[in-house]
DNA sequence: ATGCTCTACCCAAACGTTTGCGCCAATCGT
DNA sequence: ACGATTGGCGCAAACGTTTGGGTAGAGCAT
């Protein structure tokens, strides 16, 4: 195919053909396989074919160059290693893939002088729009304005800016491990809530209390705490709650690996999963279900987050006004948490 | 410092200091600092302050298009929600920002025909050069001539096809396993050996066994078995491995999700790990510690092969020869090969 | 004064596309 | 048969850089 003289170009196959280099531009750019528009039935399909046989594809740069648009979309992570942020990514690559896009994936590690710098990376990339999924809830690296001419949304975390974001209806999701907790009769129970500064844990716990609350048990500050977004800091923070008196007879974790990492504690304080203690995680990671003590866990659309925001990125790059959207949870029973509690417990 | 008039270009800047846009370039350009060469000392400060004053960015475009240099760089991985994957990525990111490269990094799935098209895929975006971390040891997706033009360099996994790589010392890591459960007492061991495809796997395998037979216990084939590289398949291959007669006493996992998976097996089959079976698992994975009987497992630099690749990358880029190399693991034991066998299992 | 070497610039041609405009021939309407 | 339309294509100017070649003047030695 190629191995001729140097990569084959507009010009190759203008010369080879004796046409002109914006005539082969325009039918190998035309509505495909259409007639009547750039060149003669005749001409197309020769063009056409010299193209692939030569295996013509087209120089980015210049087309970026020239038509400014770049079909370049820069995306923001915390850390591609948690296992839930690389799935919304495999969403985004799919759909991104699908729409004749390229991705820049790159780490922050949730430091704001790294968001803000690869936000100035991808910017000088010249991405035509981002996929932002790092987000802190005060939105700050979002002021940047460098950011001001180029289009984003949010997935995965929300802020309380009003960006257009597409999250897990994390709200729900907390609510519907309450009701588990409610229907199984725990009175005493208990929030590991992640970091602050991320939605994603605080609306899982918002939701959750509100629930405790309603159902008459609101939750003592101390019953909520935060910690780190993996197996340690779920370890630390089940720890300092597992360990007081009056001990929680369930616990909410707010992501998988925090609720592995309060297995950990619980094996060391010599509790039974599921019969002196219920756990719940969130996120139904594949491990979940091959846990010693399969976890409960609420099951969220992760992949599914990612492809939406590729759409909505696209939206809002075409100018059409946008809005959040929150998809649906629901929750997987396992055996981590048991069976409903004696009355000599409640 | 922009939103004035459009972008801020070279001639932007050159128009209002009233010079030549190509005197402007090779200040911004030359080795920064530096006097004598490319303007006057005046001048240069002058360009240098407006350029960012005006928050000058090069149009990487412009720059690639005309020096035929992209600073980009391909990345293939089966997938990166496997942690281990996504950990070398982390690696690759990293070194490739302190090199001034961006990376596309996208997930093949190991299917052959989508290695092929994401192949042509950033090779149509006109990367410098590729880190192919999904190799299958055969070969064959690499043999595509369209990858004749541009350097490649694989990382994770090697081929047989002799090209340069970048790996974990995986024969050495199967090693120290075999001599872990030797000096345990272990006599009749399993191997959970991952896709036949992938070097890894099979060169843990190819160690362990190796050292078995060394020890004078060669392993019959039928305690070696292929399996998907994740908690499922690591399931079903070990509940192949340990319902028959004649149970093994050891298992080696050749990753830490088939050694999750071989957890969820023996406690369906009411087999206490570290004590009826002894488990050992690779990558040593941060969730290897926390899991309620902690995994034993081979240690190996995951980030920092992916730094090492770059850098291979970036010498095969510039021309000069390369070798593969094969970076060093280490044995953590951890309570789930438990203690020696006593001498009536022997 | 002449020739020479620097310094400090400018000129212009690329790199590979896209796209508004224009031109020529053939077709059409009358 | 003649002006108007249209299909089919070429022209050329961008897009923002880089880079090999100038050149004008200053400084210097002859």
């Amino acid at each position: 195919m190629a191995g001729d003289g140097g990569p084959v170009t507009l010009r190759g196959i203008a010369d080879r053909l004796g046409l002109h280099v914006s005539t082969v531009s325009r039918v190998l750019n035309g509505p495909s396989g259409e007639r009547g528009r750039a060149a003669s039935g005749d001409t197309a399909r020769r063009i056409r074919e010299l193209a692939d046989e030569l295996g013509y594809r087209p120089n980015p740069h210049a087309t970026s160059l020239r038509t400014r648009r770049s079909n370049l979309v820069g995306v923001l992570f915390p850390r591609l290693s948690e296992i839930v942020v690389a799935t919304i990514y495999e969403g985004v690559e799919e759909e991104a893939t699908l729409r004749g896009l390229s991705t820049f994936v790159t780490n922050t590690h949730d430091d704001p002088a790294t968001q803000r710098e690869r936000i100035g990376m991808v910017l000088g990339r010249r991405v035509d729009g981002l996929i932002i999924g790092d987000a802190h809830l005060d939105g700050a690296a979002l002021a940047d304005p460098a950011l001001d001419g180029t289009p984003f949304v949010l997935v995965n975390r929300r802020t309380d800016t009003g960006h257009p974001a597409v999250t897990c209806d994390d709200p729900l999701g907390g609510r519907l491990v309450a009701e588990h907790f409610l229907a199984l009769g725990h009175r005493r129970v208990a929030v590991i809530a992640g970091e602050p500064f991320a939605s994603t844990g605080t609306d899982r716990t918002a939701g959750f209390t509100d629930r405790y609350r309603e159902a008459g048990l609101p939750l003592p500050a101390h019953r909520v705490r935060h910690c780190r977004f993996d197996t340690a800091g779920g370890h630390e923070a089940a720890v300092a709650l597992l360990s007081g008196p009056d001990r929680p007879t369930a616990v909410f974790a707010v992501n998988d690996l925090a609720a592995i990492g309060t297995m950990g504690a619980a094996r060391d304080l010599g509790l039974r999963l599921g019969e002196d203690l219920a756990l719940a995680g969130f996120n139904d990671t594949p491990l979940a279900a091959e846990l010693p003590v399969p976890l409960t866990s609420v099951h969220s659309p992760m992949a599914e987050q990612g492809r939406h925001a590729v759409r909505l990125l696209l939206r809002r790059i075409a100018g059409e006004p946008v809005a959040s959207e929150a998809l649906r949870p629901e929750l997987v029973v396992r055996a981590s948490t048991g069976a409903p509690v004696g009355p000599d417990l409640r």
